[in-house]
RNA sequence: GGGUACUUAGCUCAGUUUGGUUCAGAGCACUUGGUUUACACCCAAGGGGUCAGGGGUUCGAAUCCCUUAGUACCCACCA
């Protein structure tokens, strides 16, 4: 491959994503010598495409497999995709509207029939686009929730929970979608606040001139009244208790009850009761046994009940009836009102509250061990903040309505025999069901011609609460080795959004069908947002096409995009400069790459003392990182981990330590440090690859080609860290910033830019403890700063160079002002002080003397920075703790650096 | 209506468990200077904050307590 300056990621992609396939790289097997690192996939969508929030969950899986692989466990991450019922059967619907076919025209069969075309044609689309953010997982454990031993499962455990006794049948006021024409879960209504009209109704009194005002948001629902209500305390309407109310246009006459339910001060005071079509109501109507008279059709529109306004949408009803009641002169005012009206999740349609037949399981015992688990923090959730909301739900918990009106999913194993609606039996198959029916009805004759499955399938998500184990096949096969293996598994990453929806449910049915928890930690991560914190939706069309991203930044690139922002469990606010970012540090790293790999270490060249210093500090550097991006993977900190290797990778790696390392150019370079320095990109590659698999996967196999590919090769071990060293360090740094905001304060033009090539501390005292050429080619312009800890006495401030500061001040003035005196004035403050005082008096004008008062000033500056880490400096000793071959070496090469200096300053001088 | 959090630099967020050696931090953005031979997708330097407002406890508060304001989320939904 082609080395360009520029970093092309799109090639490298491709091949090594197609080169880990090839060779089963991310296959796992059980192996019980390895400890298993299990991650299912929260399944996607069959029909979803990948957006935002599937490429920072599945980013984050993977980062977190990818570690775990390094770690040496045995890492299995397994795919899949759930049948999501109302959503697929809504898409599966459009599609065959647009081919011209209605669902209603066809059969059970046929619908579903398409349904499957549909899934194999244009379902799971999203599994191949995660894998070209590079998704390690095992694709040949590839799961769908409607894969037959999933499916099987599933009716395995409807029919054990039912004989268990926690399943029933019951009438409920459920959540209607008109245009699903399916029951909802509480979790799948969302309510909107919707400005709306709150109507006042006169209804007349029974033999009476008197009448009952009420107020209502939906006047339509007056067809389904069954009584009036006021609350006992009430004495404005004591009287009217017992007597008889009359519906208008229906002309029903209702009774007149009393609740304490009612709230005396909201509207009138009256209430009309409604039990077909508001939870409270259905309350009050069972508790005075009222009547339930539904007014509705499936689709929303008004059934005979509904009287003239027969087959009319239930909206369009709500105006024309309000007309009429003003014709008939019931309607006493309207008053603007907003109210909260519940959603469809999936249709957006408004949702009708009605009374229907459902299937449920009842929550309160399962519930039980999940809570405790969560409490007890036998299952961590990260962040700990959700640990409240957890407890709350299951506390409160409801019995979870498991059947939907749908014909994509999984059917209700449930087989009815007689007309009797208890006539049914519960049984895995058609036969079976015969069997038991015959049994049961105790009548041989019957056949299976005879039994009528029940229509409705399964929640979604009865399904997917059984994914830990049922993509094991552990349902089926308690003793399965693979369940025995990967279960429980290690961590779940997914929304705080279906917190209840899933894992809740998730590691309810872990305790009950395995006696144990599905996984050990729970991270939630924070949903996408765009970068003025709103929702990414469709509708909005703020969310970036991923492929367009990928394409434009590269995987490895969005990736650590995503990371960047994803600070613990709160929302991530997506901004695409992220992936610059990341693409730019991509090039970062890519440039490393081709400066190390231009170095041809010869034998003979020696390793020089900066050099040996700076390998010496950031192996050191490197361990220090380590352990804080260890930590912070623990933590589940995972962009913290990442911004520790960002800074370490290009501040610590490219900006000091290769810069102190690199040569001049076309100068040797010892191979021995040549070798150092790969061995250390190397490991920071290592610990690179969970983020950028790509481009850490290419530059291993060009440069050091330890271990064949990354998949193969170990997290780095930590090790202990020498403190000082790295504090000495951190003085250095601050020495050299100091020099250079001098010189861009003064605006000193350089031909070359600054660089720092020699850090040359040295370990013998009699030695300058530290000397920095900071200025590389320039030497010769600027000079050295010498720190010449050599005397005994303690020494009023640093020694500086007269000669340097000479330079300073030609410089500082012009080019053509360059002091003539180059006489040694001494190094001392007062030596320099009463120079510049000299000066001053015999300066010829007002302007050179301001020149130099200011650059007195600045000298006197640089002095007491210099003083203030000196005393710091003073008793440092870079390479106290270095290791002994390096000390030794450093004593054979031991250049004396003092006359070094001398010599240096003599070259100055004659300059 | 009930509950849980949150408010720190222009932006996104660390730091609050256990008050004091990270106490005012990071990244980005910004300003200035710079094409050198890894990288301008770059290098170097710099500016920026009464830690939401007010009060209290304390020798000492971003951190603990009270209070006001604002924001977010969850739960329940009143006709």
């Amino acid at each position: 491959m082609k080395i360009t300056s520029k970093f092309d990621p799109s090639k490298i992609e491709k091949k090594w994503y197609q080169y880990y396939l090839d060779n089963n790289l991310f296959d796992s097997y059980v192996d019980p010598k390895k400890k298993a690192y299990t991650i299912l996939i929260p399944p996607p969508n069959v029909t979803g495409a990948l957006h935002m929030g599937h490429m920072l969950n599945n980013t984050l899986q993977d980062i977190l497999i990818r570690r775990a692989r390094l770690l040496g466990y045995n890492a299995c991450w397994v795919p899949g995709t759930d049948h999501a019922s109302i959503a697929t059967e809504a898409k599966v619907v459009k599609w065959l509207e647009e081919k011209g076919i209605s669902k209603s025209n066809l059969t059970r069969e046929q619908f579903i029939d398409y349904a499957w075309q549909w899934t194999k044609k244009y379902g799971g689309k999203i599994l191949d686009q995660l894998q070209k953010i590079g998704c390690s997982c095992d694709w040949k454990r590839t799961k769908f929730t409607l894969d037959e031993s999933l499916s099987a499962s599933v009716i395995d455990v409807f029919i054990d929970l039912y004989n268990k006794g926690l399943i029933y049948k019951g009438y409920r006021m459920v959540h209607w979608d008109p245009q699903a024409q399916t029951t909802l879960s509480d979790e799948e209504v969302q309510y909107e606040e919707i400005k709306g009209k709150l109507y006042y109704l006169n209804y007349p009194i029974k033999g009476s001139p008197k009448y009952l005002t009420i107020a209502t948001t939906r006047p339509e629902t007056i067809l389904g009244d069954t009584a009036l209500c006021v609350h006992p305390q009430d004495r404005r309407y004591a009287s009217f208790v017992g007597k008889t109310a009359i519906v208008p246009i229906a002309n029903r006459e209702i009774p007149i009850i009393s609740d304490s339910y009612v709230d005396k001060e909201f509207g009138t005071g009256c209430l009309k009761v409604t039990p077909a079509h508001d939870p409270n109501d259905k309350e009050l109507g069972e508790k005075h046994q009222l009547e339930f008279l539904d007014i509705f059709n499936q689709d929303g529109t008004l059934n005979a009940l509904g009287l003239h306004y027969e087959n009319q949408d239930r909206f369009v009803v709500r105006h024309k009836i309000i007309e009429e009641l003003t014709k008939l002169g019931k309607l006493v005012k309207a008053e603007n009102y907003t109210t909260n009206v519940g959603k469809s999740e999936r249709t957006r349609a408004i949702i009708e509250p009605k009374v229907s037949e459902q299937w449920f399981l009842k929550m309160e015992e399962l519930a039980q061990p999940a809570l405790k688990a969560v409490l007890e923090e036998d299952i961590k959730l990260y962040p700990k903040k959700f640990l409240n909301t957890y407890k709350y739900w299951m506390e409160n918990i409801r019995d979870w309505n498991i059947s939907r009106q749908l014909w994509w999913g999984h059917r209700i194993p449930v087989y009815y025999y007689g007309k009797n609606k208890d006539s049914f039996v519960v049984a895995k198959s058609k036969t079976q069901a015969l069997k038991k029916a015959q049994e049961i009805s105790k009548n041989p004759s019957l056949r299976e011609s005879d039994l009528t499955q029940d229509p409705d399938v399964l929640d979604t998500w009865f399904s997917s609460w059984l994914w830990p184990i049922s993509v094991f096949d552990g349902i089926r096969k308690p003793q399965n080795p693979e369940i025995n293996y990967y279960y429980p598994t290690t961590a779940l990453v997914t929304g705080p959004d279906i917190l209840f929806f899933w894992v809740a449910r998730m590691i309810v049915s872990g305790f009950e069908f395995r006696e144990e928890k599905p996984f050990h930690n729970v991270f939630l991560t924070g949903l996408v947002r765009d970068h003025l914190g709103r929702k990414m939706s469709k509708q909005l069309g703020n969310s970036p096409d991923p492929n367009n991203l990928i394409g434009t930044y590269g995987a490895d690139g969005v990736r650590v995009g995503l990371m960047l922002s994803t600070s613990a469990g709160n929302d991530l606010l997506f901004n695409e400069k992220l992936c610059r970012q990341g693409k730019n540090f991509s090039n970062k790293i890519w440039n490393a790459f081709r400066l190390i790999k231009s170095w041809n270490g010869n034998a003979i060249t020696q390793p020089t003392k900066a050099q040996l210093q700076a390998l010496y500090w950031f192996e050191n550097r490197f361990f220090q990182a380590l352990g804080q991006i260890n930590l912070a993977f623990e933590r589940y900190r995972i962009s913290d981990a990442l911004m520790i290797t960002y800074k370490l990778v290009w501040e610590d790696y490219c900006s000091w330590f290769l810069e102190i390392i690199k040569p001049k150019y076309g100068a040797p370079i010892s191979s021995e440090v040549v070798d150092k320095v790969k061995e250390l990109f190397e490991k920071l590659i290592r610990i690179m690859h969970p983020f950028m698999p790509f481009i850490t996967e290419e530059i291993n196999s060009q440069l050091i080609k330890k271990a064949p590919t990354l998949i193969h090769a170990t997290w780095p071990e930590s090790a202990e860290f020498d403190a000082n060293c790295l504090d000495n360090f951190h003085l250095v740094k601050q020495i050299i910033t100091g020099f250079r905001n001098l010189r861009k304060q003064h605006n000193i033009p350089f031909t070359s830019p600054l660089r720092v090539h020699q850090i040359a501390p040295v370990a013998s005292k009699n030695e300058p403890l530290i000397y920095l050429d900071l200025f590389g080619d320039c030497i010769e312009k600027i000079g050295y700063l010498t720190m010449d800890t050599s005397k005994p006495e303690p020494q009023e401030g640093l020694t500086l160079s007269v000669d340097t500061f000479r330079f300073w001040i030609a410089h500082i003035s012009n080019q053509n002002r360059t002091p003539s005196p180059k006489k040694n004035i001494g190094d001392s403050k007062e030596a320099i002080r009463n120079y510049l005082r000299g000066l001053i008096a015999s300066s010829q004008s007002d302007e050179e003397k301001h020149f130099i008062k200011k650059t007195e000033n600045e000298f006197f500056r640089l002095h007491s920075f210099l003083d203030s880490i000196e005393s710091k400096l003073k008793n440092t000793r870079f390479l106290e703790n270095a290791p002994v071959s390096i000390i030794k070496r450093e004593k054979e090469k031991k250049v004396d650096t003092q006359k070094k200096i001398q010599q240096l300053i003599q070259d100055i001088k004659e300059f």
